[in-house]
DNA sequence: ATTAATCTTGACAAACTTAGTAGGGATTAC
DNA sequence: GTAATCCCTACTAAGTTTGTCAAGATTAAT
């Protein structure tokens, strides 16, 4: 898979902005100043983020971006995904990428379990929003599988 | 994270060493053949996995690898560990590599999001073994999480 | 109109990671 | 002794990541 800086950064700059972009628009300049990041890669990080259609972009003075919809409506998957790319613990079961990058058989139990897992990221990602983690109420939806009962994962 | 070829490579000799190695240790050639992996990339691997105690060599004519411990006792996790190092989704959680990797607060939510969702991984590959690779039962640990109760994530 | 603030776009590069190759050694069965 | 096999280290080509940089386009305010 792969949920690189950019990814990261971008997820915690989008918090930010669902903050305080409820006074209007917000400028990459306090954004970067904020999250210490540098405005360069910011640029680059929203312009994807823009194309996905996850924030609007107003130019000019006193411009900066705002989120295109409810906060509670963006999903940390869409965001790994717009910035990212779609998360792919492998492609052998990808029908037209399989040959390229897999050797095994046509049958192969690893490629489902590979499959299950990137399955199982995708629907946790997607169930938390903007929203769950400006307010930090994430943690009910991060306890591991209810399976084997195990709790308190996170010590935080 | 990040299970490359080498870890998704490694897994697969495994299972298939899992079922021929209870006549006796199995060389790499035959492995490579059946796996249709390069040899010399297949040494790498199993150097590493012998390393990590996973598997048990014999050397001179004749010899070849066996598991060390029962099929049931080695999960996916420990695979992927000595092969790829630990799954790791971003070190910013890391109190030594932190702040290296991270420009973020010190409290920070997204680093619980990335700390809960490795621990879910962790958890789901903790509990798949060989043997379930082996005998191909691993559906039913695979079915997404409980709580949306979502079902037949996996079509195969 | 001019200016300053801001987004837009594309190019670039250094550092790192991955995937795999290569070659020479060491050990053992026969 | 010799062939089969594991052991170990180094290397390299390709790709990815993490940014930086520079030149533009748009708009608000004056």
């Amino acid at each position: 898979m792969n949920i690189s800086t950019r990814g990261r950064y971008g997820l915690r700059a989008l918090v930010e902005l669902s903050t305080l972009s409820r006074e209007g628009p917000v400028n990459l300049r306090d954004l970067s100043e904020k999250q210490k990041m540098s405005i360069d890669y910011l640029e680059q990080i929203f312009n994807k983020l823009k194309k996905a259609g996850i924030v609007q972009s107003i130019r000019g003075a006193k411009g900066g971006y705002v989120l295109a919809s409810d906060e509670d409506k963006i999903t940390v998957r869409q965001v790994i995904n717009a910035l990212d790319g779609p998360i792919s613990i492998s492609n052998c079961y990808n029908p037209n990428l399989r040959e390229k990058s897999c050797t095994g058989p046509a049958t192969c139990v690893t490629r489902v379990l590979w499959q299950g897992l990137e399955n199982t990221i995708d629907e946790m990602l997607s169930d938390i929003t903007l929203k769950d983690l400006r307010t930090e109420k994430i943690n009910s939806k991060l306890r591991g599988s209810c399976k084997n009962g195990k709790k308190n994962l996170l010590r935080s």
